[in-house]
DNA sequence: ATCAACATGTCAAACGTTTACATACGAACA
DNA sequence: TGTTCGTATGTAAACGTTTGACATGTTGAT
């Protein structure tokens, strides 16, 4: 009784049942007019809408959702927001979404395999349409069993699922090559320590192969991904120490090529002239921050778009392409 | 009866209904093992914990939430995730809604008034429990009327919502002091073009007042957020052009200090030595890749922190402070 | 025997929608 | 005069849960 009265007519949120009660026909004839479905007389509809208008009436998606089965929600999953890459995926695959009326639920796993799993959980608690994943913690099936639509950048979530990424072994060769043109003969590759066989891990096969293709041989540290900033900084000085011929860097992205940049100047050396860097991804605010850094630039805004394109043909049961590669491209700057 | 064989047994969710008859209980049993309420015995439990594995049921957010009228879900505006700002934002408070068990609906509103109240439609219509919005673009009043629990950063949504906000004026303080305390005479102030009357409007009044209090003119331009860097770019080109007097740069945020440096470069100025750069926000990934920016670092991670934990408190019914400024730092780069 | 108290579980209504089915009316057709 | 169609509306079941009211059984005290 209390409960009467805490939602008391004006309080709650009125539904099709209070429209249908003002405008004086039944709840099916509202949902009609909401929905463009079956015959109604002008004269109904115009009721209805002044109904709505009257008592500031907003249809329930949820409740909708529980009927048809679809609530056109889109769960991503990325390690950090934060990372300019990622920020710019996110924003191209929201924008594209929302343009066709989908919603994207965030997660942010911190490339924590725990908490991609108890993601993966919630979203299917919230009856997500399907899922877009950044990055892979954890074995496909958990993506797979889930039994929805699915996307992956940059990494493959099996049978069914559509993947995109851009040109991984071009980066890495595009990125490698442009150092021995200028004539480095000792060349650092860093990568992140996924254990996952993702296509961005194929930039470092791309290094082998040029770097043996020269003649030169190979240099390859790993750098944890899940590290702040500076301690990462941290790890590549000790390599740098450790490895005092090194005369390029490709630094397998555009955050750490930054890194190895502030470390050398703190140890005094300069790009190019003490040691070439070169990174890679390219993310619009990254050049703006650092436009003269050498860098292999992926096609970020495409990627995001056609990933949130992509789900949507999925769940519309539509067959989009289920592997698409995108070119990439070497930025001239002046730290190579 | 097409309609009956699509979703046969095994292809369809298994909802609590299905537990129930596979642990040969009453669905409202299984609620209740499920919710811990009322009395129930050791071995009913394990049976319905038995059934609920077999066939793999996940239970229904979505459902769950028409009856109690509460999804814990959030919805979070904000202009761009790309940028450095609001994407650690935005990470922050989705960390905390997520310690909590709540979830995020993203909607970046390009700082489009269109688009933003498309999106306060949208959440209304997705039962979000509550908004936090980072830059108003329309009347507070459109929030106002969704009635539901409000968070603004940098923005007053209006009687009954939580303000958070940094010390704005002292970041404006501080960069300008700085400038004039390095000896600048004439210094430019740039801030965006916003109508709506934020907090962070007070940078430019801080400005003012001590740009003034030391018998200096002032100089205040704005430049439209909404654009790509690059015009952005042209646009403090122009201004440096024909202030050629200009000793010192406000830049309002650390993005328009990245392209005033930019665009003092491809004139062969540089900082501090021809013009003084100060920037503000110091956002992780902005200090990583511009080490040497002298800037006003906000607490980023704390405002995210906060405005995730202010809404749940208001959602919860308790009363979070309505107000919060945070005290800000200045970072001593090279740039001034 | 009777009654209260506890332990366990079932039933049915509710949340805000959609939709298959049924009803009702007029007009056109044979 | 009946059959069929086109139009306009209502009824009730369903979606997957939760929950208050109720039913049944078992103890133990009176």
């Amino acid at each position: 009784m209390a409960r009467e009265g805490a939602r008391s007519k004006d309080s709650a949120k009125p539904g099709i049942k209070e429209v249908a009660a003002v405008a004086g026909v039944s709840p099916t004839t509202v949902s009609r007019v909401l929905n463009n479905r079956g015959y109604i007389s002008q004269e109904t509809r115009d009721k209805v809408h002044a109904a709505m208008e009257r008592i500031n009436y907003t249809p329930n998606d949820i409740a909708r959702a529980m009927l048809n089965g679809r609530l056109n929600l889109i769960g991503m999953i990325v390690p950090f927001v934060s990372s300019p890459f990622h920020a710019q995926v996110v924003q191209a695959v929201e924008r594209t979404l929302a343009e066709n009326g989908f919603k994207m639920l965030l997660c942010n796993s911190a490339n924590r395999p725990d908490l991609e799993r108890s993601y993966i959980d919630m979203l299917r608690r919230n009856m997500v349409d399907g899922v877009i994943v950044n990055s892979l913690n954890i074995g496909a099936e958990a993506y797979a069993e889930m039994g929805l639509s699915l996307v992956g950048i940059d990494c493959d979530l099996g049978e069914g699922s559509v993947q995109i990424a851009s040109d991984s072994y071009g980066i890495g060769e595009l990125a490698t090559r442009r150092l021995i043109d200028d004539g480095c003969r000792r060349i650092l590759c860093l990568r992140s320590n996924s254990r996952m066989r993702m296509p961005a891990n194929k930039r470092t096969d791309a290094y082998l192969d040029v770097v043996e293709q020269a003649g030169l041989s190979a240099l390859v540290r790993e750098v944890e991904f899940v590290k702040p900033d500076d301690e990462k900084g941290a790890v590549v000085a000790k390599i740098l120490d450790e490895n005092p011929d090194i005369d390029g860097i490709f630094a397998g992205d555009d955050t750490m090529a930054a890194i190895c940049l502030n470390v050398m100047k703190q140890r005094g050396l300069s790009a190019p002239d003490d040691i070439k860097v070169v990174g890679a991804d390219g993310a619009r605010r990254t050049m703006t921050f650092m436009p003269d850094l050498t860098t292999v630039r992926q096609d970020i805004d495409r990627i995001g778009e056609l990933a949130a394109q992509s789900i949507i043909a999925l769940i519309n049961g539509d067959n989009p392409e289920s592997n698409i590669k995108l070119p990439v491209e070497l930025i001239e700057g002046k730290t190579a």
